[in-house]
DNA sequence: TAATTCTTGACTAATTTACTCGGGAACATA
DNA sequence: TATGTTCCCGAGTAAATTAGTCAAGAATTA
């Protein structure tokens, strides 16, 4: 599993995006939010486009373009975000295949995807809104998963 | 944040020693280790090295030496193994520090923090005990801070 | 003494990260 | 249509990190 700066400077962005939406409801520059955010704007580029592409974010050209969030800021959750710019947010060390002793399952495949699930349900619990007004999560039933069974 | 390998062959390891402990009580070899676990074992070394150090694992040499863990297999947290192991496993971006915008505090830094708390809960929920007889945890209060508060 | 096993530190190839750079395409405005 | 603005895309790269190997040495047992 690795979260490298790349998916920081991600949300870190698409946070300042949600904030901006809020006061004027056009399009925001990558070189105002790579300012405000202390991010190198020709990295953010790459960063914005990966997630234009992947239907997050929308782009305009030309003079009074920039880039826009497709959804509501409560309707992005910070899970998308992540895996849209990350190249591995997997824990198993045979990307599910279960073939990693030999071939075989190794005995602590069940632990990792169990690591998976639980990564993977706090990410996809938390949207922007969430994050920006310091809520703790937006689904209810989160949590749940987690309580002892045995 | 990173998982990377070592941390995963270290779980895997670490397994290994707990269900062996059960079945005779001296101390397993890394060599067997590492051929059964499919890990190499020079790479194994080092990783047993640091478990020795952090005081998650004993070791003896000399013919019949080996390692055994310091504790019961019910008490040694996989947290701890991996904290022993891996570099990194925090997901702010200023180490804490609260620094990561021009010196100030970005607005995704008490997302990182929760989410570090997040995962540090799960990882020192489950004890090796835990993850061989398959059960979901061990700590009953888990995934209540995850309950939404507001 | 000889064999076994851990201990330590140095070393390295391959990969990945965190960027930069440059040219091009679309768009708005005058 | 000319001009400046802004995104779009791909190539390139220095530094860091990972995932190991290797060899000499120390402790232990028989
Ligand atoms: S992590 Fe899937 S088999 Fe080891
Ligand atoms: S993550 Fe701590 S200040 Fe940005």
């Amino acid at each position: 599993m690795n979260l490298t700066t790349k998916g920081k400077y991600a949300v870190t962005a698409a946070l300042d995006l949600a904030m901006q939406q809020t006061i004027a409801d056009g399009f925001t520059k990558i070189s105002d939010v790579a300012k405000r955010q202390d991010i190198p704007a020709s990295y953010l580029e790459q960063i914005f486009s990966r997630l234009r592409k992947a239907g997050i974010l929308h782009a305009a050209r030309g003079p009074n373009g920039g880039f826009k969030l497709s959804k509501q800021r409560d309707e992005v959750m910070i899970g998308e975000i992540i895996t849209a710019v990350e190249r591995n947010m997997d824990a198993t060390q045979c990307s599910g295949e279960g073939i990693c002793n030999s071939g075989t399952k190794c005995i602590a495949h069940n632990f990792w995807i169990d690591f998976n699930d639980n990564v993977n349900e706090f990410l996809m619990s938390r949207s922007l809104d969430d994050v920006i007004t310091n809520r703790r999560g937006s689904v209810e039933q989160t949590g749940q998963a987690l309580i002892a069974t045995g």
